[in-house]
RNA sequence: CGGGGCGUAGCGCAGUUUGGUAGCGCGCUCGGUUCGGGUCCGAGAGGUCGGCAGUUCGAAUCUGCCCGCCCCGACCA
């Protein structure tokens, strides 16, 4: 109830009588508070909300949809890189977590605990756990499965020749962060984790690339999402990897978002966990592991990526519904007419195809007023809405909107040419989003190469209510951890990643390989990398 | 976990300073009227005032403890 409370502008709900100036169906608008926005947007799009439990949310089917198509998409994309799917336990022995020091190390301070496996009638008509029921050993409600898949891996290899194993989950997972968002940061959130082991170390860092390849591709082609990918420096490694691998995005306010990371984990893992197998020479080997993961935090980004001050836009890849169907009436003489063409339409359209799927058709029969749908509609996000009413009827024709672009978006189609045309908007809607999220991301990507320039470029004009600022530097770091934790503790900014090859857009690209000097201690230094403020 | 703010109907809020048995707008339901970027009129439903304990004849209002949410920081996918 209190989320709005601390809103630069007056808020409205719902309706707003005689509303004369245009107004943003979202408020605030981006530039007046974004976090505000976010929530409102999340909201107003009934994607998910806060559950009773906190830092966990109950993502609502709109939200459960999306991620129903990035699971389906990732699927499809995995299974084609030679992965299977298996499933492993949610609680993981406390002793397994304490294996590999590293890891452990990282993930003790937000772990959820079980300690015993009964509950009695305590003193206050309450329950309490049965003392008599403490378990012998704790169990921790994983955080991640490296040591569990560890154990399962230990006993299933044995030979170079059940080598390499690829192994992919669809779970849960429980980090105790402290502070949460909406699918950015949740407790609890659901997630992929790929597991794999290789012979050898060259093929294991091979996988750990394609995966981040198959991270990139995803965001890009299917969320429209352009990310940079790269390695990370050693602070920012998931603990216990060797290498650290990450897809980083930047959101409209121009923090970055680690959207998906992949690990090379060399043979640290197999070491704790016992992965070893004979080689064809008949010498043992500990195996080579690699783990990668993307989550509900895709969502959020996807959010953040596109959105606009009328709510939810969409990539049509990855929308439940790509289009929206509703009838306009006056009158009670068309109705039954205009009625049956947006069935015929709908009949016709969802046998077609977009891209790798079905084309989705919702149609809203409700007798709200054609504007309540409107907006309901334009909040949530569908890629394009179609309206039939008597002119229309008369026409032959059905009016289109394109949520991408607002209400000049708007076209009168004949009936005969939405299967031909329908595809081709929706395709084009794709590759707007896309350009634009480029576009943005190119803007205030910048090469800076002295520390006064940095400073400026990461301190907003506002110190009380920070404007959004910055964006991605370009620049150059002899490698030291020092150098990467003084711009940390003066700036809030962080090395994002090391970016070498694979990003798209050129502008961001041409400066990234040449020498220089650090940005902060001026040692050599033979390439930029990408400097920025992070969710 | 540290600092700050806040919990009153589904949402947004007033009422709390000065205790007297809860109100407004939107939404929702019904009837009519409208319907192409948020129609209009009328009637109605809906709240253990975050929880527990205390003070009092009487508590949304005062006191104590607890819980939750939001923002900033620390931590992180």
């Amino acid at each position: 109830p209190s989320i709005l409370r601390r809103s630069a502008v007056p808020i409205t709900t719902g309706r707003t009588m005689n509303q004369k100036a245009p107004r943003t169906a979202i408020q605030p608008t981006r530039a007046q508070d974004y976090a505000e926005w976010y929530q409102q947007v999340v909201r107003a799009a009934d994607l998910a909300e806060n559950s009773a439990v906190r830092g966990c949310m109950v993502i609502k089917p709109w939200g459960y949809a999306i991620w129903e198509n990035i699971e389906r998409v990732l699927d499809r994309m995995f299974k084609d890189t030679g992965h299977k799917n298996a499933y492993f336990p949610l609680f993981i022995p406390k002793s397994f977590l304490e294996k590999e020091t590293e890891h452990v190390e990282g993930f003790a301070k937000e772990c959820a605990v079980v300690t015993h496996h009964r509950l009695i009638a305590g003193p206050n008509g309450g329950l309490i756990p049965d003392p008599k029921a403490e378990l012998e050993e704790p169990l921790v409600v994983r955080p991640t499965s490296e040591t569990i898949i560890g154990a399962s891996f230990a006993q299933w290899v044995k030979s170079y020749r059940d080598l390499p194993l690829l192994i992919n989950q669809w779970a849960n997972v429980v980090r105790w962060e402290l502070r949460t968002r909406l699918f950015l940061r949740t407790t609890e959130f659901l997630w992929q984790e790929g597991h794999t082991a290789h012979a050898t170390e060259a093929e294991a860092r091979e996988e750990t690339l394609k995966m981040l390849d198959v991270y990139a591709t995803f965001a890009e082609e299917f969320l429209a999402i352009p990310v940079i990918r790269g390695p990370k420096t050693a602070s920012e490694r998931f603990p216990g990897a060797v290498d650290t691998f990450a897809i980083e995005a930047m959101m409209q306010d121009r923090k970055a978002l680690q959207a998906g990371t992949s690990h090379f984990l060399g043979q640290k893992f197999a070491q704790a966990s016992g992965i070893r197998f004979l080689d064809a020479t008949g010498t043992i080997n500990l195996a080579w592991t690699t783990s990668w993961g993307v989550s509900t935090r895709l969502v959020g980004g996807l959010i953040m990526t596109h959105s606009d001050d009328d709510g939810l836009v969409l990539p049509p890849r990855i929308a439940p519904a790509h289009v929206v169907i509703w009838p306009v009436y006056r009158g009670d003489d068309t109705k039954e007419a205009i009625s049956a063409v947006i069935d015929d339409t709908a009949r016709t359209l969802r046998v077609l195809n977009f891209e790798d799927r079905r084309l989705e058709v919702e149609v809203d029969r409700r007798d709200n007023s054609g504007g309540d749908k409107n907006w309901e509609w334009i909040k949530k996000g569908v890629p394009l809405r179609i309206e039939v009413g008597p002119r229309d009827l008369a026409a032959g024709t059905a009016m289109v909107s394109r949520r991408d672009l607002g209400a000049a978006g708007k076209e009168s189609i004949p009936f005969a040419d939405l299967p031909k045309r329908i595809p081709e908007l929706l395709k084009a809607i794709q590759d707007n989003l896309f350009a634009r999220a480029l576009a943005e991301r190119d803007a205030y990507t910048v090469a800076v190469d002295d520390r006064a320039t940095f400073d400026a470029f990461f301190t907003p004009k506002n110190r009380d209510k920070p404007e959004a600022h910055g964006g991605f530097a370009l620049s150059h770091w002899c490698g030291s951890p020092k150098c990467e934790s003084a711009i940390k503790d003066a700036l809030k900014v962080t090395i994002r990643c090391i970016p070498t090859y694979g990003i798209t857009g050129a502008k961001a690209a041409d400066r990234l390989v040449e020498a220089g000097k650090c940005i902060v201690c001026g040692e050599a230094s033979e390439r930029r990398v990408v400097f920025a403020k992070s969710y």
